[in-house]
RNA sequence: CGCGGGGUGGAGCAGUUCGGUAGCUCGCCGGGCUCAUAACCCGGAGGUCGUAGGUUCAAAUCCUGCCCCCGCAA
């Protein structure tokens, strides 16, 4: 099938390569404009932008899928509109365009985390099955038919970004089953069923982590939000980053939750039912430590809030 | 010139205000104890205090330039 792609991130990627090996014609691909990258605001090509100039495909970088962009997309005359984590939206006249319309791999199991940030909301919700949905794109958000979907288990405490990473390969799969399917009959597609939810993008404050809460929630937490925007407690009022952090059995807490200290060589912090283990972190102003060695530093104690 | 923190043996820090012999918790090496150990005891190595210059009898510490790292903001 002759196919445009529209993505950005790197977990884009791997259905733009998907959709590639798999035999179809990939004919264009848009992306987002290059974007200032790090402290020094280097601009950089999107992933997907240079996975796309190494398969030899034709890319559009842009930030509005405006007039320019629609006569550009006309121009490739494609059958088929595949958007992954693009970053805007698509509207009329450009979602009509290809003949069989455009279809979108969604990162969960819609109608449920509609929206910028499906994985990360649903770690931070505690669930631990996280799914994929691939369905028609239409005019309200993340609302059209279904094609396919899958799911599969995620451990307790997995990072939103190595979930993210993982369903971008593993949704490669039902990406592909529902362009066959499409390929088969134009007209599949079973409507959503269930009570929708909305996953809304992460901001900075996002974060702060509860450390009243009990530890599977904060747990959860830090998984939802790491490694963006990054997970932080204060620690004298100034942020704390944790960039990794284990649960751990057998320490009942007997002090205060937010106490962190010292035990068999880990920085351990204490919460209302259990504990965690600080394994990295990052005091504002500095880079990132290992988290005894942080503990060290400040005299085998601290405390957090 | 957006705001701010920081650069001190291998790691993380203190010392800088009020210049005067390099300190702490770890790690490392050697030895001891132990069934054993990331535990404990004894001993040891390892630092041009980011860098260049200035002030001074004397600079990690005061002054100036530069380099690098990071937290915010964007």
């Amino acid at each position: 099938m002759r196919i445009v792609f529209a993505g950005t991130p790197e977990f884009a990627v791997p259905s733009l390569r998907a959709i590639a090996s798999a035999g179809h014609e990939l004919v264009g691909v848009i992306t987002r404009e290059d974007a200032p990258l790090g402290r020094k605001r280097v601009l950089t090509p999107s992933p997907v932008a240079d996975a796309a100039e190494e398969l030899g495909v034709p890319a559009l970088k842009a930030n509005r899928l405006n007039d320019a962009a629609t006569e550009w997309v006309r121009g490739l005359d494609a059958e088929l509109g595949v958007i992954v984590a693009y970053g805007g939206l698509v509207r009329e006249p450009l979602l009509s365009l290809p003949e069989h319309g455009w279809i979108n791999l969604h990162f969960s199991e819609l109608p449920r985390w509609r929206g910028a940030a499906p994985v990360q909301r649903a770690l931070q919700s505690g669930e631990q099955r996280l799914g994929v949905t691939v369905f028609r794109l239409v005019a309200a958000l993340d609302a059209g038919d279904v094609l396919s979907r899958d799911s599969r288990e995620f451990a307790a405490g997995t990072p939103a970004g190595d979930a993210l990473t993982e369903l971008a390969d593993f949704g490669t799969g039902a990406l592909l089953d529902a362009v066959a399917i499409l390929g088969n009959d134009p007209s599949a597609g079973e409507p959503q069923e269930g009570e929708a939810s909305y996953a809304h993008k992460l901001s900075r404050d996002d974060g702060r982590l509860d450390l009243s809460a009990p530890t599977a929630r904060v747990l959860a937490h830090w998984a939802g939000v790491t490694p963006e925007p990054g997970a932080f407690a204060l620690h004298e009022n100034q942020p704390l980053k944790l960039h990794a952090v284990q649960r751990v059995e057998g320490l009942a807490a007997p002090g205060a939750a937010g106490g962190v200290e010292l035990v068999d060589g880990r920085a351990i912090l204490r919460l209302a039912d259990g504990a965690l283990a600080l394994d990295r972190v990052q005091p504002a102003g500095k880079p990132a430590m290992d988290g005894a060695a942080w503990l060290r530093g400040r005299g085998g104690k601290a405390e957090l809030a």
